[in-house]
DNA sequence: CGGTATCCGGCGTGATACTG
DNA sequence: CAGTATCACGCCGGATACCG
């Protein structure tokens, strides 16, 4: 069984923890950019998980087709969610989560609220570095 | 630096400041990014979670001392972790997780786990995404 | 040893125009 | 309505050199 830590294999080299190249970060990459995870929040509120292409544009302030595009199709690629096409007039395009993407909101929602619990001591702690530093 | 108003960040937009979406995107944002997670996580399994500043260069693989002073940084200002100097010949500095830091562990841990488990199945996705569109 | 300072290339993001 | 195509720009991150 290899050893494991943040869902990280590691090597233990010279007694020293020594990671091989890495996953985790690549999901932390994709949802740390910069409207990812407003798709996915706005997914996991709405009924049934599904939204219309213009609701998410509506819904999210700021959001450029184009981004809205790409952030989809990235998630699209992950599997994370799935693109559902009617070929009616105007043409309607709506969006829902795959299995896979709603059992990701529940380990999600833990590390989130531990954002939202300490982001006002974060900005504090900011503050006040910035501060030192001007 | 991102431009802030009271720790907030924020953009201008037509001369009026608009805020950026939401605060856990700048937290997932800062682990997301190239080495944070990475030095995270030696920090984790360090004995009293602390390490000096050549066992954390030493311990990750490709990382620059550039890279590594800014990651440190951007951690010591949200309050992550400290930074200790030793005015000794020669000089030693180590860095230590903070409380707040210590108490992200386990929220990230949970989060990390998730992805540990579905990484195979989002790498198949991309894979036959890839495929299809090839 | 543990940093800065400087330069530079690539990519993520935005603005705009066009399309089935 | 829901995209694509194109261009421009800023910023992250890498390489390198120098410093206390």
């Amino acid at each position: 069984m290899q050893k494991q830590i943040h869902g990280r294999p590691y090597e233990e080299r010279n007694n020293k923890p020594h990671f091989t190249p890495c996953a985790p970060n690549a999901v932390l990459a994709r949802l740390g950019d910069k409207w990812t995870i407003l798709v996915m929040s706005h997914l996991a509120l709405a009924p049934g998980h599904r939204l219309r292409f213009s609701e998410l544009k509506n819904g999210i302030d700021g959001i450029t087709q184009r981004m809205l595009t790409l952030t989809l199709r990235n998630l699209e690629r992950d599997g994370l969610l799935e693109r559902d096409y009617f070929p009616e007039v105007p043409p309607r395009v709506e969006y829902h989560l795959t299995e896979m993407g709603a059992s990701m909101l529940p380990a999600l929602e833990g590390f989130t609220s531990w954002i939202r619990n300490n982001w006002p001591n974060i900005e504090a702690c900011r503050a006040r570095y910035d501060q030192r530093n001007a």
